[in-house]
DNA sequence: ATTAAAGCATACTAAATTAGTAGGATATAA
DNA sequence: TTATATCCTACTAATTTAGTATGCTTTAAT
């Protein structure tokens, strides 16, 4: 089971953002900091903008602010845009999660608990 | 955020024999019933033996049992085996969860989640 | 002993996903 | 007008996943 360095990489982003809230910030310096590809970087935040968790100024002296407050965004938002669905799913079966799959029943709790646990931590807890 | 079908399969695998428990059964029948590719399968529990799991009998009318009762196995055992590590790491960084890394929060907290949870479900409690 | 049915071992391949690059278009503050 | 930033899209390389193929070994039944 893992998570993709896509969902570190955008934490990892969001919450230096939210820890020099509410400048600007760009990403060449993000990416210095954070020692992530800039090009790369450029692209996931992209992402992150479209769903409204960041938002952006063009131009000379532009960057990227935080949408919303640090204690209004959690983790399981930012994940679960950088690498879809955090449920995981039973695949080969035509198994939909019904009661036909006993196995189903495993993905089914943990899904509860990983969401619970991600959307239970917010940008503000990850900020010293 | 995923589980790879192998994972899914493996337990698949041992929830069916944890239902004819304590019989034999074949890859032959374990992949019909599952609908799981033989040869593939086959391999899969080839781990899983590794792993004192389950256990083999060769020769004709052969097959695997597990290797302990149902109620002794925890779909978290299995889980681990097929899919490797449930705690999700940092990447790029040379954070080795240390407290320079802010998000290294996330995933500790998130792993030991994911431990209780997984741990905590036996293959007892997956056959009707 | 012979045979057939099972697991065991290893190597190969195809498909999908992930991670990262490249190059330019567009917007905007100075 | 220009420099600096984001935005957009296509491409590529590397890795992982899923699955095949082939043959060997073990063993119960005959």
């Amino acid at each position: 089971m893992k998570f993709s360095t896509k969902a570190e990489y955008g934490l990892r982003a969001m919450v230096n953002l939210a820890s020099c809230f509410p400048e600007l910030k760009n990403i060449k310096s993000i990416s210095q900091e954070e020692k992530i590809s800039a090009k790369y970087l450029e692209r996931l935040i992209g992402e992150l903008r479209e769903r409204k968790i960041v938002k952006s100024l063009k131009g000379k002296n532009g960057g990227y602010v935080l949408a919303r407050k640090p204690e209004q965004i959690t983790a399981g938002e930012i994940i679960e845009i950088m690498d879809g669905s955090m449920v995981p799913k039973c695949y080969g079966n035509q198994c939909t999660h019904m009661k036909t799959c006993a196995s189903s029943f495993v993905w089914i709790k943990l899904g509860e608990q990983i969401r619970k646990t991600l959307y239970g931590i917010k940008l503000s807890d990850l900020i010293k």
